[in-house]
DNA sequence: GATGTTATTGACAAAATGCCAATAAGGAAT
DNA sequence: ATTCCTTATTGGCATTTTGTCAATAACATC
């Protein structure tokens, strides 16, 4: 009986990141950022712990740099559903959203949604997806300078969308289309309550 | 020179497992959750490490215990705001939930709104904080069962104060009254969209 | 097929972890 | 005051994990 060992392969270093990237997606999204050794992880992954180390100087690099190629995946997929007309439809971005959230629920929520604790590096990253939101809300509104409250609301706004979101793609207990929807008028109150006029 | 050694202090358990915790409160408010070892940590919180191990088992456990307790503040916090009365007075619980926020932003923040990636004891934390607010809703609008639409609407207007509020702490651009007074309207807004009369 | 580049590895030193027998603080009893 | 006894607290050890780097071997090119 012989031990299975999976030969040295030689990638390029850009397939091999894309490659360790992904299986971090799929890592992260299921085990939590310390239930194993860094070579248990890099065996899971088929490379030795020093191919690890080399390309993302540890644990929390690789964790960091995962948060960081989903919140391009997040990114990816809204400007996707925007399109490059100029004007903004609210309905397809949010569907855009929610349509990754659904393929990509495990790492979106571990990392996108529930973040790390107290992580700078991990915050700018999660905040890079809501700051997309949050301009394109403010460009629908046609609002250039926000004001405080409207900052608030809007960041509130964004929160809600982001916890929405996970807890639909759970059940999925009412059509696609109503949930967005939902959020979709939960922006036109907000709008209302701080007197923004939309057209 | 002599380096001041605090000599060994014998505390029954109760106070020393309340004087770490407070010691937890705010280390973690202040360091990523893997940013030192649990070395360096014992010699901040004045301890040996061997204490740490026995009274928490380990990091994960230390930190989990931080979380359980400021979820408890939170909750407390809401709690005595609320009074004694049978009527739900929603501005006043905000204003607690604020307070709290307030006046452990660190914490909060680090904690309870930023949560731990894919952790579930974490999020069973995170969530007793989500479930008093959700059930308080619910009793202001005098629902039983809520159905899976207002289920979702609730939980997302929940991460919208969570959120909103973390943001207000920052700055504070805007009175608390008024900040308070959006949150609140926000909530109506959902159930006047989802319905549900509130008289 | 030989050669050169460099992606990949294994192994080593240092650090951190988890555990437990040994220690001593502080209350109770004399 | 002094001794005793319980058990909170510690120090140190075996083991695991980490971080680094010189050695190795894929793969492309000639």
């Amino acid at each position: 009986m012989s031990v299975a060992v999976a030969e040295r392969r030689r990638l390029s270093p850009e397939e091999r990141r894309e490659e360790l990237l992904q299986f971090g997606h799929e890592f992260f999204a299921e085990h939590a950022f310390d239930a194993f050794s860094m070579d248990e992880i890099a065996d899971m992954a088929g490379v030795s712990r020093g191919l690890l180390y080399h390309y993302f100087g540890g644990r929390r690099g690789f964790y960091l740099a995962t948060v960081a190629h989903a919140a391009d995946g997040t990114i990816a997929a809204m400007e996707r559903a925007r399109g490059n007309g100029d004007t903004i439809d609210v309905l397809a971005v949010l569907d855009g959203f929610v349509g990754y959230v659904h393929d990509n629920a495990g790492i979106y929520k571990a990392v996108i949604h529930g973040g790390f604790a107290s992580d700078e590096v991990a915050d700018v990253e999660t905040d890079r997806v809501r700051d997309y939101i949050f301009n394109l809300a403010l460009g629908y509104a046609c609002i250039e300078h926000p004001s405080d409250l409207e900052r608030i609301a809007l960041r509130g706004w964004i929160a809600f969308i982001e916890m929405a979101t996970a807890e639909w793609v759970d059940q999925q207990a009412v059509t696609r289309t109503e949930f967005v929807e939902l959020m979709a008028s939960n922006l036109l109150s907000i709008f209302r309550q701080l007197h923004i006029d939309v057209s």
